[in-house]
DNA sequence: AGCTACTCCTGGTAGC
DNA sequence: TGCTACCAGGAGTAGC
C-alpha cells in the first residue's frame, strides 16, 4: 500500500495516541516483522517504556521511545498500525502487539509480512540513504534540476528510487509523471530545465494533495489507524485506469511495465523519448 | 552507475 | 464451484 501521504496519514492520527503512554506488555506473533532484533530483547526493551514522540521521514514510521531508543516502522505492501480497545480482538494478522497504560493495544497488523517494525537506538541506524523530504525544504527546484542533470537513469525508477526522493511509490509516481506530461522512460538527464520545474511541482501538488485526501484506499489493505479509507483514489488520473479515456485528451490510458512495475500513463499526453 | 531477476509473503481475482 | 495462474501499494540483494 502505503506511500508517503498515507504513512503521513498513519503517523499523524497514532502520534496523539501514543505520546505519553507507556508500554506495559508486547505481544510478538510473528518475529520476523522485528527485522532481526530478538523478541526476548525487544519484549525487555519495550516493556516499560514510554512515547515520546511519533514522526515519519520518508516511508518509514518513527516512534521515539523515554529514554533512548526508537522503534522505527515500515508498512512495505500491506502494513497498517492502529491503536484499539484492550478488549477488542486484535484480528488474524496483528503481528506486534503493545498493551499501553491507558487501556488502548498498538497494533502492527501485516498480511504480507513485508513491514517491519525494527527497534534501535536512533533511527539513523536503521534508515537507509533516503534522498530529501519531497514536501521539505531541501527539496527545492534548484536542487532537482540538478540531481537530475546528474542521473543517466530512466525518470520512473529514479522517482521510485528513496536514496534520491524519499517517498514515492508506485501509484504517486505515475500520477506525478501524468501530471508533468513526461514519459516514464524519458532520461532524468535530458529533462529541460521548464520540464524539471514543472515536474517538481507536480511531485508536491500531487503528494499535498494526497495527504489532504488521508491517502488512497482501493481494496482492503490501506484504512487510516482509525478505519477509515482514504479518498485520493478518486482523484487518479491514471493509476489503475488501464484502457479508459485520459482526463486531459480522451485517448486510452496505457499501461506498460518498466523495471518489473505496472505502469500507467497517456501515451498521447507523455510523449515516449526518441529511440 | 544502472539494469534485470529474484526474494520475502498472503490474499484477491480473472479465467477456464 | 473449484482449481490455477497471475497480480499487488516495497525494497534489499546478486549478477551483469
Amino acid at each position: 500500500m502505503p506511500e508517503l501521504p498515507e504513512v503521513e496519514t498513519v503517523a499523524r492520527l497514532i502520534r496523539p495516541q501514543l505520546v505519553g503512554r507507556r508500554v506495559e506488555s508486547v505481544r510478538v506473533a510473528w518475529a520476523r516483522s522485528l527485522g532481526g532484533v530478538s523478541p526476548t530483547r525487544f519484549r525487555r526493551q519495550v516493556s516499560g517504556s514510554t512515547f515520546r514522540d511519533v514522526w515519519r521521514r520518508g516511508k518509514y514510521i518513527v516512534m521515539e521511545l523515554e529514554p533512548q531508543a526508537v522503534l522505527v516502522g515500515h508498512l512495505r505492501m500491506s502494513g497498517r498500525m492502529r491503536v484499539r480497545p484492550r478488549n477488542e480482538h486484535p484480528g488474524d494478522y496483528a503481528r506486534v502487539s503493545l498493551e499501553l497504560d491507558d487501556g488502548g493495544v498498538f497494533d502492527f497488523i501485516d498480511v504480507r509480512k513485508f513491514g517491519r517494525l525494527v527497534l534501535a537506538e536512533r533511527a539513523e541506524q536503521v534508515f537507509p540513504e533516503l534522498g530529501p523530504e519531497p514536501l521539505g525544504p531541501e527539496f527545492t527546484r534548484e536542487w532537482f534540476r540538478s540531481a537530475l542533470r546528474s542521473r543517466k537513469r530512466r525518470l520512473k525508477p529514479l522517482l521510485l528510487d528513496q536514496s534520491f526522493v524519499a517517498g514515492l511509490g508506485n501509484i504517486y509516481t505515475d500520477e506525478v509523471l501524468h501530471a508533468a506530461r513526461l514519459h516514464p522512460l524519458r532520461q532524468a538527464h535530458k529533462i529541460a530545465a521548464r520540464a524539471a520545474d514543472a515536474l517538481h511541482e507536480a511531485i508536491r501538488d500531487v503528494l499535498q494533495a494526497a495527504i489532504d485526501r488521508q491517502g488512497s484506499s482501493f481494496d482492503s489493505f490501506y484504512r487510516t489507524p482509525e478505519g477509515q479509507p482514504g479518498s485520493y483514489q478518486h482523484e487518479f488520473r491514471v493509476y489503475g485506469r488501464t484502457g479508459k479515456p485520459c482526463y486531459r485528451c480522451g485517448r486510452a490510458v496505457k499501461r506498460i511495465v518498466v523495471g518489473q512495475r505496472g505502469t500507467h500513463l497517456c501515451t498521447a499526453c507523455q510523449r515516449a523519448p526518441r529511440g
